[in-house]
DNA sequence: TCTAAACTTGACCATTTTAGTCAGGTATGT
DNA sequence: ACATACCTGACTAAAATGGTCAAGTTTAGA
């Protein structure tokens, strides 16, 4: 039971861009050396945020990106949904009829999984990127 | 962010073996043919819980495991501790004096992380195996 | 207009983890 | 003695992870 670097790199990588005005962009690149992460893997993880209107690209010299929302309408459950980084307690998919073990009824600690997973998730969906920044901004210099 | 297998055969085995009464052994064998999980499996995940305390063993024929403990004093968080199933939410070590990034100080999203491994465990600690049985009892054939 | 900064895309890959299998044992009730 | 069941360690195929690499396109500014 861990979390992926790529959930963990989307989320800080957004929370440094948060923290620096959302009105000029914030490259890549900066983001990189601040928070130690490589570029070409940040790229993958930015294009994924891209497509799920987390943050808008701005090409170009001078360019970056910036967030797609308020802070505040950024839930990690967004962030996470984005990258692809779920969260799997069973391995039985629910569009496929058949159970948990390849039996005909699902195993007898589904509910127990099932559970789990929703307690995880409520803490997902009750952080936004607003709670992570708190009174934290600074100033692109 | 996904649960291994071996979790959750763990859980699955002992809800089932708890099920049955703890005075007479249950074999893996029956467990391997309840569940579905393979045997040789099932008897890498029972050396560790036995290690653990979890349960005793008996050996020979009519033999098998039963519980070393009443199932209100096992919590998940026992069992999952016995087969390494970790919850991990940061890759730094805290016996690392490094920080998160390979830099001298503690990722930006640190205190995140550990609330999320805290969540979790909280959910892991108040879970016990009388809390998966319920009312379900039978008794073997 | 030229150039460098920055985004964009897709292929590729080494390492680690997972989820087992296999092949031998040893102990013991009947 | 023999079948049942525990015990142990080595081995492995497949998937996931955590990236790198290469070759673009776009655009601001000199």
């Amino acid at each position: 039971m861990k979390l992926t670097s790529k959930g963990r790199y989307a989320v800080m990588a957004l929370v440094d861009l948060a923290r620096f005005d959302n009105i000029n962009p914030v490259s890549l690149r900066d983001i990189s050396l601040r928070q130690g992460i490589s570029l070409d893997y940040l790229e993958q993880i930015f294009s994924k945020l891209k497509r799920n209107n987390i943050v808008k690209s701005i090409r170009g010299t001078q360019g970056g990106y910036i967030l797609s929302k308020n802070p505040n309408d950024i839930k990690l459950t967004n962030i996470f949904y984005a990258v692809d980084e779920k969260v799997k307690t069973v391995k039985c998919n629910k569009e496929i009829k058949r159970g948990c073990n390849g039996k005909s009824t699902k195993c007898i600690t589904h509910d127990l999984w099932d559970e789990l997973e929703t307690h995880i998730n409520s803490f997902f969906e009750n952080k936004s990127l607003e709670d992570l920044i708190n009174n934290k901004k600074e100033t692109r210099v």
